[in-house]
DNA sequence: GTCCAGGATCGGA
DNA sequence: TCCGATCATGGA
């Protein structure tokens, strides 16, 4: 194994970020060599990975030899979304906010990562009605059958073209369920170029959510994650159960509907409400255990 | 056994 | 346009 430190410009909550739930692939797991805390494996694009947290600016990444260690840089400094500045965002959203204030505070240095497209809009595809635990496991059999090597024992997220060829049983196999079809759909869509993936990244948020949608089983909550979690556009608000309890809870006081959770969260956290959406859905999940 | 989960789709009112 | 049933699975 072949190791590097990352800096980052303001404080980051490594296990905030990576036990939040918007990615599948990260489990605790001692760095080997280091005694680090805490410390995760996982997997992002081609390569599995260590990172711990040496410090709270810095991460140390460990890659498998033989990969380029600039690439594997590169690859993490975008992960991480290095280019936020997290303090600033969390100011803003605290300011005359108390809500905001526990809720910042409760996990501060989260920061919203920058997830492979296509593995994001699978992953999320396979969320549907799911718990977190339960997408993680769907994912990590998935990738174990239909994934290539990504060393250190992990296997990269399978291509559409993988999927595709495995077929419906085969899908089902792997807890998919219902989601079989939905995940097929997406790889046929993304193969065939009928949806180009990276051209979704220039159109406007409307037109970028619809062409996502046109893909079964991608409705509103699905299109807003994946154009939070892989497109990184800040100013979504998916809104699911957790959310929308939190709305409602919160800032109405009293149940709400998820079209006004949305409606609410969007207007009252304008261009970083997929970061207070995250921020909230940490909190309202795990207010009462300890303080990550 | 019952209930719920980072929902979406469909048919019928 | 709105509502309920349904989809398949796992865990508490």
């Amino acid at each position: 194994m072949k190791c590097f430190d990352v800096s980052f410009p303001s404080p980051v909550n490594l296990r905030a970020t990576l036990e939040c739930g918007q990615a599948f692939r990260w489990v605790r797991a001692p760095f080997p060599g280091t005694g680090l805390t805490p410390s995760y494996k996982g997997v992002v694009g081609p390569f599995a990975l260590f990172v711990g947290q040496v410090d709270p600016c810095v991460l140390k990444v460990g890659f498998p030899e033989g990969c380029d260690a600039e690439n594997v840089r590169q690859v993490v400094l975008r992960y991480f979304s290095v280019q936020d500045d997290v303090s600033a965002i969390e100011r803003k959203l605290a300011d005359e906010d108390p809500v905001m204030r526990r809720a910042i505070t409760f996990a501060r240095g989260l920061r919203i990562l920058t997830q492979d497209l296509w593995e994001c809009l699978a992953s999320y595809i396979l969320s549907s009605h799911k718990t977190i635990p339960a997408i993680s496991k769907n994912v990590g059999r998935l990738c174990e059958v239909f994934g290539e090597d990504a060393g250190f024992g992990e296997f990269q997220f399978p291509s559409p073209q993988s999927l595709l060829s495995g077929g419906m049983e085969s899908l089902k196999g792997c807890g998919c369920g219902f989601r079989a079809g939905y995940l097929l759909d997406a790889a046929a869509k993304v193969t065939s170029l009928d949806l180009d993936l990276d051209s979704v990244s220039c159109m406007p948020l409307e037109e970028a959510k619809g062409e996502l949608m046109r893909v079964k089983g991608v409705g509103n909550k699905v299109s807003a994650c994946v154009l939070l979690y892989g497109y990184h556009r800040l100013e979504v608000f998916p809104v699911d159960v957790w959310v929308r309890r939190a709305m409602g809870r919160y800032y109405k006081g009293s149940p709400c509907t998820a079209e006004e959770a949305e409606d609410m969260g969007s207007s009252k956290f304008g261009p970083y409400a997929g970061y207070a959406q995250q921020f909230l859905f940490h909190y309202i999940r795990n207010e009462g255990s300890d303080p990550c």
